[in-house]
DNA sequence: TTGAAAGCGCTAACAC
DNA sequence: GTGTTAGCGCTTTCAA
């Protein structure tokens, strides 16, 4: 149906070999000017463009990498992004995957020993840690999510130190009864901020944050809050969001309730994403920018050998207005 | 460094034929149940996947589908979740490519003669569709912009109804000055919106729609529309943009500086994006899930000869309150 | 039902 | 500088 033509061709209509015509191509060996140009020319005439596919065959490598993520959210856009430009710079493709359950995510994996992807970037995942790590045998595994004992790459930023400023901060401008909403357990900074109000806790009796809920998905996670925050008797005057897309949810659905944000409520997210820009919501600046860019960092060196420096991490408060 | 298995190990191991092994991994032609059974075993234990780009050479297609944007922009990440999942269903995978450039974009499209794609989605081009055409002689493209005189596929949808309904239900409401935010004048939706106001306005010459921008990105689009908007004397009371997000840029920034919206200045966007959703911005439903849809519909049955079926495309006013 | 052999398009020793 | 050759890992005739 579409055309193809082949080094083949061009070593046959220029009557060199078709190493000569490689030369060119590549860019890898001596090749006299003159016969060169009459190379590029009979390319030029026969339209002619390496195949790609047979490259990559015999070189072991596709330059590309897989971006995994569960489903769909809003960050991810931001995320892909960033990592994918840039990824291109250093030229390698980005291949997006919405892995969408563990059965999936593993066949997905599998395409490092397929050869198909060179690399992997995590992002959000459905298998424990120690499944994917198994594949780091094959390639190399990179992800932004905290995590520990593994071969994976994880460039993390601690939410402990940040959560219990803001747990301060809350405190001294008023602020008793605080919510939480978390992303699943099993994540270590959940851990982490759940430590942090622990903690804080402790030093503070009066303050109240018993008001905790837990979400692995973040789709309507925020309307199903307003819902339960709505109901509750005794409403908490400041809830805590671990994204800004849930805290935005959240926002939208009590406004639709005639309840004002931030005055009889008042919301932080997580992310300084663009949804934060936009709705003016307080947010934290868990640098997911740097870590899109370390991430493939960490790939490419591996990739390469090489030791392409790491962009700083500093965490940084948002407060539009507190 | 990484794991590297072939067909030819497991033959060697089992003392069948490649071809042998070639048929059970690949499910064509005959094989004893007994002996599968035996080279299944030894798959198992060597830990084997058949290498996919070895089979891609040999196939020619790489169940590959290159999706093009120029740059980032919300939607764009809601459109990738539509089409990517849509496209998994049907057993492709999807590679996102920020094409930047005139020149990058060339670069790209050149993937389709590469072999590296089998096809192609473009959300948001650079050159001009000629050249773009040109492309289609290797590999099917599609898009959702409204495109013609090409066999690029387009399923697009024709704004100029919807947009002179628009027009009436403004005018019914009492608003005389109304600003028009476009997207690039080349584009055939953005001339068919252009029309709409024409005809518009000679049956109505009491209304002013010479408040007219337009802009190639959207990055920073609604702030700069907000700079101009505050520094008119003649401010008009309603704004329509051509994207949600551009929208809701605007918004924000008016906002910011003690604009009321929609009270003094009434907003609608497009697309149905969740930035209107979550901001409660009227809009109108252009279909793009659809679109995404129909566009890899197209695509499919190009690559398989096959005759999947398009989903309707039927746009819808969201105007949340009007 | 299985194996031998050719070949997908390209690259890289190696020889000249 | 350039050509010859072998081979990347897989599939698919063709013959047995």
């Amino acid at each position: 149906m579409f055309n193809i033509t082949t080094i083949y061709d061009i070593a046959k209509k220029t009557g060199f070999s078709k190493s000569t015509i490689s030369r060119v191509t590549s860019g890898n060996g001596y090749v006299s000017s003159e016969k060169r140009q009459i190379i590029l020319n009979a390319m030029q005439e026969l339209n002619y463009t390496p195949n790609q596919v047979a490259k990559n065959l015999r070189n072991c490598k596709t330059q590309t990498i897989g971006f995994l993520s569960a489903d769909y959210f809003p960050l991810m856009g931001e995320f892909i992004n960033i990592f994918n430009s840039m990824a291109a710079s250093y030229n390698y493709n980005t291949t997006v995957f919405f892995t969408k359950n563990a059965k999936n995510e593993q066949k997905i994996l599998e395409s490092l020993a397929n050869h198909l992807l060179d690399a992997a970037f995590i992002l959000t995942r459905i298998n424990e840690w120690d499944l994917i790590n198994s594949y780091t045998q094959f390639a190399p595994i990179a992800t932004w999510q905290r995590v520990k004992n593994t071969n994976i790459y994880s460039n993390y930023v601690d939410h402990y130190p940040i959560y219990f400023k803001i747990l301060e901060k809350l405190y001294n401008k008023g602020f008793e009864r605080v919510g939480h909403v978390f992303s699943l357990e099993r994540n270590e900074n959940t851990k982490a901020r759940i430590q942090a109000i622990k903690d804080f806790s402790l030093q503070h009796q009066a303050s109240d944050h018993s008001y905790q809920l837990f979400y692995g998905q973040q789709s309507h996670a925020g309307q199903d809050v307003a819902q339960k925050w709505l109901a509750q008797k005794n409403r908490p005057t400041a809830m805590i969001f671990y994204s800004d897309y849930v805290a935005a949810q959240f926002i939208s659905a009590l406004r639709l309730n005639q309840v004002k944000v931030p005055e009889d409520c008042f919301v932080i997210g997580s992310d300084d994403s663009e949804i934060a820009r936009l709705m003016n919501i307080p947010t934290v600046d868990f640098c997911f920018r740097s870590q899109a860019k370390n991430g493939f960092i960490y790939l490419y060196n591996q990739l390469n050998q090489k030791n392409l420096p790491f962009v700083p991490q500093v965490p940084k408060f948002i407060y539009q207005k507190i």
